[in-house]
DNA sequence: CGCGCGCTCGGG
DNA sequence: CCGAGCGCGCGA
């Protein structure tokens, strides 16, 4: 008799424990298993086999069933779940689900069978009456190819099939198979020659003591082709490995490329899927069929063992954080990894995170630059202009002399333009149109945010209030917005200057789910539009051959944007908008509109130079003691009624409180407000906001926040969050 | 005095 | 998470 130590699958920490249950010899770690469990029965997964249990035999139930031969868990999966529930403070029960496609859980679907029929040993064609000849054909083809699917045998041969099979001729057996989400053949594909640079990578990677690597190259210069390359010498050694892209980049095209490069040997983890295909893809995985992972964040839990290798792409993405519980960092994950296969884990960016990249300066990841593009392809130029003056000039519009006179110019041509707009969410910055003053909070250095139902300006960092100016404090105008233009005010004008133009509007209005976004993409990139007018949406993904004019409106939203990280991210996006003019035969050009043209990121973004951008942007971190300097730590308590999220709320506070007051040095600020969206869908937001010097209080905040059990509220820790909202 | 609901506890 | 057990509050 073993005894098995099962985790039951329910997400709640009162059954967050080991029960011990008695099993068979043909029970093993990482099964999933259906065990009684108080009154009734429940499924469950084995962490550990042994001998003896310490318990008393009288309480000892026994397991009723596996689900599965092949334990769908890992070692390495066990491993690395123990460790996020330990870190987050989750139960493993849910932790364990990231490891598990959902479809195993809720059973909606089951392996796929299909018929073949085979030649019976020992039957001869000439037993066959020469009459039947469909029959004789059909025997003969199956002698010759052994086995076939009975469906494209009974369409070439119709009933002679049935027939031949009940003469006792042929005999049917069943087969797995696998779902196959890319239903279009692609082409083979042999690797491109690498350039020097590229092979440099490569080899740096491969013989670097360190871990991990980043790959810092300019938007096209041929980051995949090292990635593909790295990724086909670790299938050469017969190991697996997992590859990371956002979510936006899983595209069609970029699948089909790695299909016709690898062939079966690549798998989709990926949303878009059918709930079969996915199960099936990840079933291929688990069973060694499949050896490299593709797919967005949730495959850093790819169930492939013997991992030879790690690659995130565009690893400054935002997608790469898990927005609900646990809230895991893919990179934390592929880092635990990488090192529990001892493989090599590379980060790939033209724009890395500030983060990431202080850590390959400080030289605890390799650093290894793509710094040219293919074939020497000038980067497309960029042109400051200063809205201040079109103002001062009486332009109201939009649109800036020289960005009109390019988006003629670009028509006449039969090119094609992306106008980009970065109002992002509904943050409203008070800026001045005269002068370019923007309100920031005297305590934090970030831009404030109008609050329209309290007519206040509000720093979402430390909860500052201030009144709402008259007049601009620095030059005394008066034309002080705080409204971003909206895209439909942008196309509307765009068709009163060129009528004949066809447009094409993309944001969150016009694009409903993933399917939309595709949807116009596609239409644009076969030019059914000439203009395309979009938010952030547009910065990312498809190649247009023939953009040559990409219009940047409204620079400062994203600049202004009241975050720590709004710099950063004006640069990384400036630079991937700049990137979609001028892909082809003819040099693309950019036109950068903005308030406040002496901008030293819009600067550094217009001369792609990210080390200037990297330098000043570090140097201002350090100085105001913000990430990677400091942690920010949001405890967020949610709920629909606000009288029961307020009572938790000051319970959270009170102990964090009594944290902070026994640990003054480790805190920079420690505040208690409600969040800058109050209320989002339905739900009552507040917070404890904090900035720490060190990591040393994470543990006991993250106690506190779990230890909270209140019911119909939430309460969940975020480190460095991507957005305060 | 009896039952009903709400809270607490245990599940191996 | 879910059911069992128990305590207290109210009603005939």
């Amino acid at each position: 008799m073993m005894f098995a130590e099962v985790i039951v699958d329910i997400a709640h920490s009162d059954v967050d424990r080991i029960y011990d249950y008695a099993c068979g010899e043909d029970v093993v770690r990482g099964m999933r298993v259906v065990v009684p469990f108080g009154k009734g029965v429940t499924t469950g997964f084995v962490m550990r086999v042994k001998e003896r249990t310490e318990l008393d035999p009288a309480r000892i139930r026994k397991i009723l069933r596996y689900e599965e031969e092949l334990p769908p868990l890992t070692a390495e999966s066990l491993f690395l779940a123990e460790k996020i529930s330990a870190r987050y403070r989750v139960p493993m029960a849910l932790t364990l689900r990231l490891f598990l496609p959902s479809e195993m859980r809720t059973g909606k679907v089951s392996k796929r069978y299909e018929t073949v029929y085979l030649p019976c040993e020992g039957r001869t064609e000439e037993e066959i009456p020469p009459r039947a000849v469909k029959q004789r054909a059909l025997f003969r083809h199956l002698t010759e190819v052994g086995e076939e699917e009975s469906a494209r045998l009974r369409e070439e041969y119709g009933s002679a099939v049935k027939a031949l099979s009940d003469a006792g001729f042929l005999r049917a057996e069943k087969r797995r198979v696998f779902r196959d989400p890319y239903r279009g053949a692609s082409a083979e594909s042999t690797p491109k020659k690498l350039t020097p640079s590229q092979q440099n990578a490569v080899d740096t990677v491969k013989n670097t003591d360190k871990t991990v690597t980043l790959l810092h190259g300019v938007t096209g210069s041929g980051k995949t082709e090292v990635y593909l390359s790295l990724i086909a010498d670790t299938l050469k050694a017969d190991k697996t490995a997992i590859f990371l892209v956002p979510e936006i980049s899983l595209t069609p095209q970029m699948l089909s490329q790695l299909r016709a490069r690898f062939g079966s040997a690549v798998a989709i983890l990926h949303s878009g899927l059918s709930a079969g295909e996915r199960y099936d893809e990840w079933l291929r995985l688990r069973e060694g069929e499949a050896k490299i992972a593709v797919g967005a964040r949730s495959a850093v839990f790819a169930p492939v063992e013997r991992v030879g290798l790690l690659v995130i792409d565009e690893e400054h993405d935002g997608s790469y954080s898990s927005e609900t519980a646990p809230r895991y960092e893919t990179f934390g994950i592929a880092l635990m990894r990488a090192r529990y296969n001892g493989c090599k884990l590379v980060l790939g960016s033209a724009t890395p995170s500030v983060e990431t990249y202080r850590r390959a300066v400080m030289g605890e990841f390799e650093l290894v630059k793509l710094p040219e593009r293919i074939n020497a392809r000038p980067m497309p130029e960029v042109k400051l202009v200063d809205m201040r003056r079109e103002v001062r000039r009486g332009n109201a519009s939009p649109f800036s002399e020289l960005l009109s006179e390019r988006l003629g110019e670009c028509l006449k041509k039969g090119n094609q333009a992306i106008l980009f707009l970065n109002r992002r969410g509904y943050a409203k910055t008070v800026i001045c149109r005269d002068c370019g003053y923007v309100a920031k909070c005297t305590q934090c250095d970030v831009a404030l945010t109008y609050h329209s139902d309290e007519g206040a300006l509000k720093c979402h960092y430390c909860g500052s209030n201030y009144r709402m100016p008259p007049a601009c404090p620095a030059c005394g105008g008066r034309h002080l917005g705080y409204e971003g233009v909206g895209t439909q005010r942008i196309v509307l004008d765009l068709k009163k200057r060129f009528p004949a133009a066809r447009i094409l509007r993309m944001d969150v209005d016009t694009t409903s789910g993933k399917e939309g976004h595709y949807r116009i993409l596609k239409q644009f990139a076969s030019h059914e539009a000439d203009i395309l007018v979009g938010t952030q949406m547009v910065a990312k993904g498809h190649d247009f051959p023939s953009v040559t004019l990409v219009g940047i409106l409204d620079a400062d939203m994203s600049l202004h944007f009241a975050d720590y990280r709004s710099g950063e991210r004006t640069f990384q996006l400036v630079t991937q908008v700049a990137g979609r003019s001028g892909r082809a035969q003819e040099p693309g050009e950019v036109v950068l509109q903005t308030y406040d043209p002496e901008n030293a990121i819009l600067r550094s973004a217009a001369a792609y130079d990210y080390e200037g951008f990297y330098a000043r942007e570090i140097s201002m971190r350090e100085a105001m003691l913000f990430p990677p300097f400091a942690k920010i730590v949001r405890v967020m308590v949610t709920g629909e009624e606000e009288g029961a999220a307020v009572e938790v709320l000051r319970g959270v506070y009170t102990a964090l409180k009594e944290l902070y007051d026994a640990h003054p040095e480790e805190f920079l600020f420690f505040n208690r407000m409600h969040s800058p969206i109050k209320r989002i869908r339905g739900k009552y937001r507040y917070q404890v906001l904090m900035r720490l010097l060190g990591g040393g209080m994470l543990k006991e905040i993250y106690r506190i926040a779990s230890e909270v059990r209140e019911r119909d509220v939430l309460v969940y820790v975020e480190e460095d969050p991507a957005n305060l909202s």
